[in-house]
RNA sequence: GCCCGGAUGGCGGAACUGGUAUACGCGUUCGACUUAAAAUCGAAUGGAGAAAUCCGUGCGGGUUCGAUUCCCGCUCCGGGCACCA
């Protein structure tokens, strides 16, 4: 071979790392057990792209890394199959979802391979393997012992076109993603997971793990914690009351006027014989309010009641109203309005004309004065609570309120319980089946899994349910001798990836969702890498770990110690790839036009710092395949003979230091740049045997199959160099000498004196350069070892 | 509107704890090799200036002997949430 031909080099190492399974991963080692993966793709059949690739070699230079340093490591592989891709390419073909997932998978497993990817392939999985998903279902029925799978009526998107029912990641601007009819919504039975019974240890323990910080900030402020009080109001001339929930009692003597959600219960005790009939129109309206209209409409509206609610630290009547401003799902659904205190209250208040009463007066200084001040002050109007200061009279009030029975502290969070439930075919099938009174009841572990039957037309039918209602005989199950029918919904495919990361654990046991011991010994996960699912999938997976913690099924309470959110790669124009904008870059070209899947990799590796999003430069490429073919030609061109032009020790240990520190802290870009520099070192110095080992080495987790390629020729092994510090000092440093912080002069002072300040001021006093800068005299020296640099002011 | 990122040569980026701004790569220019081109190898390359030197990390201030880095006030770009009481 006399030339760099990576295509050749790469088809050699696959083949022989498809046979040998180096990668292969087991409990049995003494070493410390690192366990990587990255999120796992959805195989669409457009195969893998650039972005893929990012996430990938990031897992695969970490696992690399570790393996060279003799940890025992573990990086499976898998793939996250259900989803509306797969089944409207059915709807529109006829093909079986499960045919063309099996072959996007063969697709994708041989687009992986290609780039050399140190994948334990035994450990394969795939979401919608009957042998996965009998254990999803699994999951499914132990939440739903303990009460955490339940059903409730909810609002669901609906699209009146296409008959079917869509998930909000379907609606885009308040249109169907499909057809992009408007969406109407439409109250259904739906299955929830309570996620909110794990909101507080969800939100404290996010602090603990070391994720990036604004996945943490994101997961916060979608739990959305607030504290503040439930106050119960007594309604005039009826024995019902109305409870609310506000952040800010100390207000209470502002409330003047009370609103409920459009979908509130209690409306229909509240309406009069006057008012009924516009109360009703209005609910019926606001309720079936598309999207795009709340968005887009933020006018307030609302109507009155007819009722009136007693303010009990005033006494004084208040009109009840509603109002679509106040959320259903939030808090209790309904709000007393301080309209001097909140600026949505104000809003309303001023079109409805209602009074707004002054609570809160403004810290004296500060300029602003609309009649709405919704910050900290001094109380007025507020009966004993005048003249002191707001925060301290929320408390106050709250105790208050308690002695009379009014009211309690009370928490509330954003977040939401999970809704499950899709009526959708190519999904895991839920596992309940209904008696004749339509109760449900568990389909009994023993008969798991309940698999996905086959049908000939995958379209919803037009009673919302899924198409799995029209297989007549797979509806039809007995459980202890009654005769029930299966449930047609099935789950939100981020149940299916809530665990997969411990079925990487034992990804083949028939007997456990996860094995006792496996787990014991690979999890929690040490690495997760991906570029997206901030909310979503990252606190799904957090919620299942703490619920199956708890059932005593985990010996931890967090799944994921480390997470590397890495960025975009965007097109050479800075805009997102797009197949309509005809700027996609496939992975497999750059692979295929000679370049080989060692320069991609590294290529993608050297763009920029991984979290952040990178613009694909083809220039660049070339680059850093300039830079392969260089060290290929320092071990392979002869004609470059390993000759002692100068010594590379020094060099060569500050590389191997640098690197190891950069992929350490996950600084491959500037890993890589290392390599670079060390490459254009050896070939002014020349090359040593250990150099080209070294460098082989240091090399292999960017460029795997050339660094194999290399050290099979050198004759050595792949274990990771470690370093020398007596190298890297040597018996002179460079001083570098400011003049009032600006650089003005080097100095070389051998390395002793170094220790001595005024020696080195001494020194510096003889330089021709600071002679003449200092010619008026100096009035103080800063020295600063460490920086090795000396500053003159004068 | 709120929260989180980001802004450094012609371009992508480096500078890890306040201490030599622009590592590495691309591009450009010059040179070597070649009949020639490509490939390869070598050299130069922030701006202004003949030079001394001055100016330079989005903008305006501040702290400091010294600021890309810290503080205050903005502008623009990207992302997330969005009537959450």
């Amino acid at each position: 071979m006399d030339r760099y031909e990576p295509l050749k080099i790469e088809e050699k190492w696959q083949a022989r790392w498809e046979k040998e399974k180096p990668f292969k991963a087991t409990e049995t080692s003494d070493q410390p057990k690192v366990f990587l993966a990255e999120m796992f793709p959805y195989p669409s059949g457009a195969g893998l792209h650039v972005g893929h690739v990012r996430n990938f070699t990031i897992v695969d230079v970490l696992t690399r890394f570790f393996k060279q340093q003799q940890m025992n490591v573990m990086r499976p592989f898998g793939y996250d199959t259900f989803g509306l891709p797969a089944e409207n390419y059915a709807i529109k073909t006829g093909t079986a979802p499960q045919d063309i997932t099996k072959i996007n998978i063969d697709n994708f497993r041989k687009q992986a391979k290609r780039l050399g990817y140190a994948i334990d392939w035994d450990r394969e999985i795939n979401t919608s393997d009957p042998e996965y998903y009998k254990w999803t279902q699994w999951c499914f029925l132990q939440l739903y012992k303990k009460g955490l799978a339940y059903q409730k009526e909810s609002y669901q998107w609906w699209c009146p076109v296409d008959q079917t029912v869509l998930a909000n990641e379907q609606v885009e601007n308040g249109k169907c993603w499909r057809c992009g009819h408007e969406v109407e919504k439409k109250k259904m039975k739906q299955w929830f997971f309570k996620i909110t019974a794990y909101a507080d240890e969800l939100l404290e323990d996010i602090d603990h793990v070391e994720w990036p910080e604004k996945i943490k900030t994101a997961q916060k402020n979608w739990i959305g914690r607030s504290e503040g009080a439930e106050i119960t109001f007594k309604i005039k001339d009826h024995k019902e009351t109305l409870t609310v929930f506000t952040t800010r009692p100390d207000t209470l003597f502002g409330a003047t006027f009370m609103v409920v959600a459009p979908e509130h219960p209690i409306i229909a005790k509240l309406v009069t014989k006057d008012t009924k009939k516009a109360v009703e129109e209005y609910c019926k309206n606001a309720i079936k309010k598309s999207e795009i209209e709340r968005q887009e409409n933020k006018e307030k509206t609302g109507v009155f009641t007819g009722s009136y609610a007693i303010n009990p630290a005033t006494g004084e009547l208040m009109q009840i109203w509603v109002a679509d401003y106040v959320l259903f799902g939030y808090g209790t659904g309904a709000i007393m309005a301080v309209p001097s205190g909140d600026e949505r209250d104000f809003e309303f208040a001023t079109k409805f004309k209602l009074p707004i009463i002054k609570v809160v007066e403004r810290p004296e200084g500060m300029e602003d004065d609309s009649p709405c001040y919704v910050g900290e002050g001094t109380m007025v109007n507020s009966g004993p609570f005048t003249g002191r200061p707001s925060s301290e009279v929320r408390e106050e009030i709250n105790d208050w309120l308690e002695q009379q029975g009014y009211g309690k502290k009370k928490v509330t969070y954003k977040m939401r319980d999970w809704l499950i439930s899709r009526q959708r075919y190519w999904g895991c099938p839920i596992p309940i089946a209904y008696d004749k009174n339509g109760n449900p009841h568990p389909i009994p572990e023993d008969q798991l899994p309940v698999i996905i039957p086959e049908v000939e037309d995958y379209r919803p039918d037009h009673t919302g349910r899924s198409a799995l209602a029209k297989a007549k005989d797979w509806l039809k199950v007995t459980i202890d001798g009654e005769e029930m029918t299966r449930e047609t919904d099935t789950l939100d495919g981020y149940a299916c990836s809530s665990w997969y990361l411990w079925r990487y654990a034992s990804p083949r046991d028939s007997k456990h969702a996860w094995d006792p011991d496996a787990i014991n010994y690979w999890e929690p996960l040490d690495y997760y890498c991906g570029g997206d699912h901030a909310v979503a999938h990252l606190l799904y997976v957090r919620f299942w770990c703490k619920f199956f913690a708890d059932e005593g099924y985990l010996p931890f309470r967090e799944p994921i110690k480390r997470l590397l959110y890495n960025g975009y790669i965007n097109a050479p124009d800075g805009k997102k790839m797009s197949k309509s904008k005809g700027n996609v870059i496939d992975p497999l070209d750059v692979i295929n036009d000679g370049y080989g899947a060692d320069t991609l990799r590294t290529y993608e590796m050297f763009i920029g710092p991984y979290d952040q999003d990178a613009a694909w430069d083809p220039r660049s490429v070339g680059g850093v395949y300039r830079f392969l073919n260089r060290s290929w030609s320092l071990v392979f061109d002869k004609s470059l003979k390993p000759s002692a032009k100068g010594d590379t020790t020094v060099v060569r240990h500050k590389t191997i230091k640098k690197v190891t520190e950069d992929i350490h802290r996950f600084s491959f870009n500037t890993a890589v740049a290392a390599l670079m520099e060390y490459v254009n070192e050896l070939y002014k110095l020349g090359a040593s045997k250990d150099d080209q080992i070294t460098l082989a080495k240091l090399l292999k987790p960017f460029a795997p199959h050339l660094a194999s390629e290399m050290l099979e020729e050198l004759k050595s092994d792949d274990v990771w160099p470690v370093w020398d510090e007596k190298y890297l000092a040597s018996d002179t440093v460079e001083v570098v000498v400011q003049i009032n912080g600006k650089l003005r002069a080097k100095l070389i002072v051998d390395k002793a004196d170094l220790e001595d300040e005024k020696k080195v001021i001494e020194i510096a006093k003889k330089d021709e350069k600071v002679k003449k800068y200092t010619a008026d005299g100096i009035k103080k020296t800063i020295f600063v070892k460490k920086a090795k640099l000396l500053n003159i002011v004068v």
